[in-house]
DNA sequence: CGACACTGAGACAACGTGGTCTCGACGTAA
DNA sequence: TTACGTCGAGACCACGTTGTCTCAGTGTCG
């Protein structure tokens, strides 16, 4: 910037002006200073800058996902990042891996170098540890999860609701015996899950059979195993609800392997890409992402831009998308 | 930093000392000063060291890629964020969507913060505007595309090579009029893969046919709608080449829906989640993603460590994945 | 016992900006 | 002509750090 004034011959602080747009400089005195900043190639410090100003605003946010590179993060991510791009606001992204160190670790790197505000899509059980970053005004926002032990606004969809759904329909094909394969309970978006298969058989007065349920599945290559043990049983499951993409995927290959895919009805929460194209199309309860991650980020912005309301927590609806492998009827053969 | 030095009843500069780990601090003064850090809940401000210190360094790099919400971006952007992990170096993600002015516009954004280095999947079609921001110290590499008008590191797959092997292979099972969909041929990838395909053609001395030939074949309902155009003609090509992603899952759909899924054969260039679980299951070129990323990240920290050797291209191989759809014979017919 | 090296900590300035205050030049009205 | 208001631009400092220099205190050796 120094230079930029040397050769216009003006003082820093006019070239900052200019650099700033204030109305108060003489225009050819400004055009001059144009120039020789084009001419310098110079590029205004933006560290400097915020460290300077009052605001200390960096316009820059972090994005906490659980894995960037799976497609439910992914989508999410781009979401706040078209909304943040409105803003003239970039993203910092990161990957927890369901590892609350990690998460600790990543909040801090984030908070250290200043952003204005959080997306979290938390991995850990207590976020107490962000009572004094929230008062030193961090703007937080979960998504997913809702924080403990803190209070902070979060978007989430209708866990419970959404797999009570699912249950249902599979009820309505005529099925009494649903299996459930999910992730571990100490999840709250599976504990919840769980929660709504429970109570969606306990509406229709169906016992409740711990032979055929299966936690602590959290991969493709565990639902596929445990798909074939469920099926293998004496008194097999006619129906399976997943509460996940990957266990969803790794049930569907399960039961092709098994040549069951016919039979054996399922429906699965989130929905995935080319569920629609297998044979028969997956049934899934679908998360509305947009919306989730659209209303994550106006959220987050609302409190950056000093919106002291209390905080809540918004809660997105789902939706059953039936492509036939959830209209298996009970009983069905191979056809 | 101020509070903590009265509380600890130092010097600002012991407590910076304190924190940064100077060893010439007597241990009984740095506990005291880390107690009373503890207690204000004292974070050093990056933004300010940064300033300060003579390297400039922010352990932030940015990475622009097409769509951060489409598997492959996703997948690359993940491997990077895990060797940047291993150094404490987060990652600014920003979306491109192939708009040349979108990258100019972001890279600024980016350079503005002070990025450390850029890795970036560039859509413009001259990247001289960064020659300046280079030679200013800015790292840069880009991915899947050379930059042109600027001397940068580069790691790209082996797109001629793969679609030569892609179209081979589909020559071997006996076809002779193979179609090709493809993004615009602007986009350097697309037109290297189309290269391919032509040179595989001359290889076997078959006639190139204008009329089975599709560009601008950007999207999934694109590559429905040009499918059908091709397969109505009176002499409609039996097998496929689709030079991408999306492309490849629009013919497949436009191929099942006519019910020719087990006749047309067809090999796609990039592989995506679920393609074997189609049927047939879809034989593509696959890119390795993986080593895409960790080169182009370690080439970034090589250079942001100082390395001046000559830039240089890498070039990844890519593999055929045979599933069904590739080896499907001329002439077959449904069954 | 004095000179000198060494150790550990503080004082000071500077990184590149922007906020605030000041000041000169010019225009207008009394 | 003088007093005053307005406008445009520079001087100065501060933002939170850290590099450099300085300096007091201690230990060692001749």
């Amino acid at each position: 910037m120094r230079e930029v004034a040397v050769l216009a011959g003006v003082a820093p602080k006019t070239v900052s002006r200019v650099v700033n747009g204030v109305s108060t400089v003489d225009p050819a005195m400004a055009a001059r200073v144009r120039e020789a900043a084009d001419r310098l190639g110079y590029r205004p410090n933006l560290t400097a800058s915020n460290l300077r100003r009052g605001d200390g605003r960096t316009a820059t946010i972090g994005m906490l996902v659980e894995d960037a590179a799976n497609p439910y993060s992914a989508a999410l991510t781009r979401t706040v990042e078209n909304i943040a791009r409105e803003r003239g606001v970039l993203v910092l992204i990161g990957s927890l891996d369901e590892d609350p160190a990690r998460e600790r670790e990543l909040t801090g790197a984030l908070i250290d170098r200043r952003v204005d505000g959080l997306v979290v899509v938390p991995a850990g059980r207590d976020q107490s540890y962000l009572i004094s970053e929230q008062r030193a005004g961090t703007c937080l926002v979960f998504v997913d999860r809702e924080p403990k032990l803190l209070d902070a606004d979060a978007v989430v969809s209708d866990n419970r609701h959404g797999a009570v759904t699912a249950v249902r329909h599979l009820i309505k094909a005529g099925h009494r015996r649903i299996g459930y394969l999910g992730d571990r309970a100490s999840i709250p978006t599976a504990a919840q899950r769980f929660d709504g298969y429970l109570h969606a058989l306990e509406l229709a007065h169906l016992d409740v059979d711990e032979a055929i349920i299966r936690h602590e599945v959290g991969t493709e290559e565990a639902a596929i195993e445990a798909t074939g043990r469920l099926l293998a049983l004496a008194d097999p499951p006619t129906a399976l609800f997943t509460s996940q993409n990957l266990v969803t995927i790794g049930a569907s290959r399960a039961l092709r392997d098994l040549g069951l895919q016919e039979q054996v009805a399922m429906v699965g929460f989130d929905d995935f890409p080319l569920a629609d194209m297998l044979r028969p199309g997956i049934s899934v309860i679908a998360q509305d992402i947009e919306a989730i991650g659209k209303l994550a980020a106006e959220t987050l912005f609302r409190r950056i831009d000093g919106d002291e309301s209390p905080t809540a927590t918004s809660v997105v609806p789902t939706r059953l998308i039936t492509r036939g492998s959830g209209e298996i009827r009970v009983g069905a053969r191979r056809g």
